[in-house]
DNA sequence: TCTCAAAATGCAATATAATTGCATTTACAA
DNA sequence: TTGTAAATGCAATTATATTGCATTTTGAGA
């Protein structure tokens, strides 16, 4: 599923004002081939967004499933654009992450289908989250 | 795998020394069918641990695979008691975990295997984690 | 049983991550 | 162009985690 590059429609399909801060985060995430770290977010955002209204726009983005978040092993989160057909009530990220404990990255695996799991009894699942840590394809050169 | 029991036995094995706050993580740990949350263990443990004693003694447990440390969805640690054939330098948790969506409770399922998963060309895999959100089996009554 | 060095603990201080309240500014519908 | 709801920025607060150091405790060896 290919992204929506033209953020001001993204913003006005979710019933969101545009605004420089919103744009810019938006910008910096698309443009990552991986998931991108709040803390890299803060680190490159820095004086351009506060760090509350970074929050802020990162749990709207969310809830209106424009991104989600992907806690990595460490617990630290990372933000990548959804694809374009999940909306608030709907989100379908049933993809894998690809931790790489090299650079840190995570990528979503969004080919990859994941496997059925059988339940023990009494267990009903809803969602399936599967991470995977290794080494990714820059860091084997 | 049966879990040990003999606390005393279980640090001496590890080279740690028998302590009451050591005692007191252990015990309560490996009462609950469910992995204890950090919070939890704070809570509990309140005045009889200091809680940079908690965060210390969990680091060394994990080390020495008597315990192993789950991240869950939300980015909070838990606990759990490894089973007996886990070492310092041999971790082997080669199974998911459940977190329940409304007890938030996080269990261990020992004994359901993962799938394999075909890597991406270049992506080498070391470990493989896999978390499923849902109803547990006493919130489903 | 006693001794004592290494290990473990507890407290204070600091660092990092996330949230809340509120005054001010801004977007954009009308 | 205007008015208002939405969004932002700053300060304060809360939660989570780590570090340094003085004191206490464990347990191997005398
Ligand atoms: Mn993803
Ligand atoms: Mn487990
Ligand atoms: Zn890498
Ligand atoms: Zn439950």
């Amino acid at each position: 599923m290919a992204i929506n590059r033209n953020f001001e429609l993204l913003l006005h399909d979710n019933q969101l004002k545009v605004t420089n801060p919103r744009l810019s985060v938006l910008k910096l995430i698309a443009d990552q081939e991986a998931a991108t770290s709040q803390p890299m977010l803060e680190k490159v955002l820095g004086k351009e967004v506060d760090r509350v209204t970074l929050y802020r726009i990162l749990k709207t983005f969310e809830e209106k499933g424009i991104l989600h978040k992907i806690i990595d092993l460490n617990g630290t989160a990372n933000y990548a654009i959804c694809s374009s057909d999940c909306t608030a009530h709907n989100h379908r990220d049933e993809h894998f992450h690809f931790n790489c404990s090299n650079c840190h990255k995570v990528y979503c695996m969004d080919d990859f289908h994941l496997p059925a799991i059988a339940m023990p009894p009494g267990f009903t699942a809803a969602t399936l989250s599967l991470a995977i840590t290794g080494i990714c394809n820059h860091c084997n050169q």
